[in-house]
DNA sequence: AATAAGGTGCATATTAGATGTATTATATAA
DNA sequence: TTATATAATACATCTAATATGCACCTTATT
């Protein structure tokens, strides 16, 4: 049971520009640089969280991307939710399982990954920054200025 | 986020298991043929289950499998644990991520990870098989004798 | 016009997972 | 003791989701 590396970069890139200063914007090659990650990869989820309207995005010179919304209104499951592409744990169609119609294990199943997203519902973005003994600011490299 | 067809059909076999009457083996061609699904996979699964000491396999002619436990016996969660071959559900390691010694989203996915299995840890095989309106034992063509 | 940024589409590579094939070990029955 | 039916084991191959690479388009600034 993973999630998609995409969702983990997803979430990764908005740590990264929760850390921004105000005003400041992030461009694709600095989040792929910084974390050697795929410039593909950061371009969909820019795109993807730019639609989702969690992101504002520019083009052309002096373009980049920041912050639409607070780090604590933005909610981690809801995030996770957003970026992964699905939350079905068993595939129950294709094939379609002989014992459908009686199964109870999806139920069962679908509680579980409801527990799973009410668990992370209870943190926000912001609850991704706080650290006493490390600096994230310092090891993501990010300017004061 | 998905498990692996492996523990879906490890659960399946499970289910089989446990309507046989009292007494009665299956074999691996048996539910192999029932679900549908991979000679091989089933193999594996019930290899596994028999390491574990959930069934009881024998070889030979008349061999075959049954569970030893009883299914109110046998925990979802665990055995979700036991056929899922990781838990893990991102990656920070391989290649390692830039903020893993100030990241937080660790701590978080796992408690949420617990919160899943917590959650099936609520059920037992025997709630699989439990319905009123379908029979199970119909479905899946198992004979009384 | 040049340049730097995100947007879009498609091709390719990678990897975990699933399946296939073959062989071995074991037990039963004829 | 031989044939047969079963699980155990090992390894090869296929498949599909995911991830990455490449090319080009669009937009904005200088």
């Amino acid at each position: 049971m993973q999630l998609t590396r995409y969702t983990d970069y997803g979430l990764r890139t908005l740590i990264y520009l929760a850390l921004l200063p105000q005003g400041k914007r992030a461009s694709i090659d600095e989040i792929s640089n910084t974390y050697e990650i795929s410039r593909n990869n950061v371009n969909k989820i820019v795109h993807q969280l730019g639609k989702a309207g969690i992101i504002e995005t520019k083009r052309g010179k002096g373009g980049g991307f920041y912050l639409k919304q607070k780090p604590q209104e933005l909610n981690i499951g809801d995030l996770v939710i957003l970026l992964e592409n699905t939350l079905q744990v068993v595939e129950c169609s294709t094939p379609k399982c002989r014992i459908l119609p009686a199964c109870k294990l999806k139920g069962i199943l679908g509680q579980a990954t409801q527990a799973f997203l009410d668990s992370l519902k209870a943190y926000t973005l912001a609850d991704l920054l706080e650290d006493e003994t490390n600096n994230l600011i310092q090891i993501l490299d990010i300017q004061s200025d």
